[in-house]
DNA sequence: ACTATATAGTTAGACGTTAAATGATATTGC
DNA sequence: GCAATATCATTTAACGTCTAACTATATAGT
């Protein structure tokens, strides 16, 4: 009869991309952590490149929302770099509710370490998949990624 | 002095996409399980809608193996499944280690709803982002994460 | 046959994340 | 001024994942 016939229809490609974004984003985790130094997270690190890159001080709620994580969870990674003394946190001045967070020395020094760390492992995969690829693939990426910040509730 | 001029290097593109997948990934999960049925993962969802497509029993570790999970995460997910009725779980007769799953008539009935649920979600995205652009989008996807799935350890 | 190795699945512990509730402080509107 | 509301940060509980260690069974080498 017709069920002998498998037929199975395949997924939209709207639900694969995400199926497929899921798994990659679980493997390069995993293979980028494996390199980073002192059991540094990629949460850790994005913290750290963040400030090294942009400077200044920040509130912990500007980093969640730079991150797109909830504060919670900003909250717990900072507590865990601040006590590896990567980063410095003090009460904001100007708002009794606030804090500000710093960049320490010390952060900056693993920050350059992770990125040592880094290199090689991203040029191995360059060397796999061109980067003018990586390139192409970027702005609909950013697209995507936009639409989903703003139309988060 | 020259500490006036940020200069701020922007992250190379490997890596700026690596940080957009992860936003991605974080926030299609948290949309797409919040109209999902039941309080239904996107894991749980996946482990169903493969069996629904594709028919027939499975190990746990051809399961563990198509997600890209450990196999303790797949015992944890199908456990959940099983305590909730939507897959059967059995000795495999042929092999005393192993283990065959298959999807219960209650499982497929959820997968449906979920899937239901899910139209409208995804129709919405792509009333902002042109299916033909995830189309567009998702070889470069499935060549990355092939690599990075090969170069596992 | 027997030993060594590989594979299937589970368990225990750690970690990051989320949602929800809470406390503290700011801001807005009347 | 004062009450209502919003915002910042923390805490708690639940969850999914990982790694590592473990049990049980199967397969290969000798």
């Amino acid at each position: 009869m017709a069920e002998e016939t498998p037929e199975i229809p395949p997924d939209p490609p709207i639900f694969t991309l995400f199926n497929e974004i899921g798994i990659i984003e679980q493997l390069s985790r995993r293979r980028l952590e494996n390199v980073l130094p002192d059991g540094l997270k990629i949460s850790h690190f994005g913290v750290l490149n963040h400030f090294a890159r942009l400077g200044g001080e920040r509130a912990p709620v500007e980093l969640a929302r730079a991150f797109q994580v909830t504060k919670a969870a900003m909250t717990n990674t900072l507590g865990r770099l601040e006590a590896r003394g990567l980063v410095e946190i003090r009460p904001d001045p100007d708002d009794g509710r606030a804090k500000r967070v710093t960049l320490t020395a010390k952060g900056r020094k693993v920050r350059d370490r992770a990125i040592a760390a880094l290199g090689p492992e991203l040029a191995e995969i360059a060397s796999h998949i061109p980067a003018r690829d990586f390139a192409a693939a970027l702005p609909f990426l950013q697209r995507l990624r936009a639409y989903l910040d703003e139309a988060r509730n």
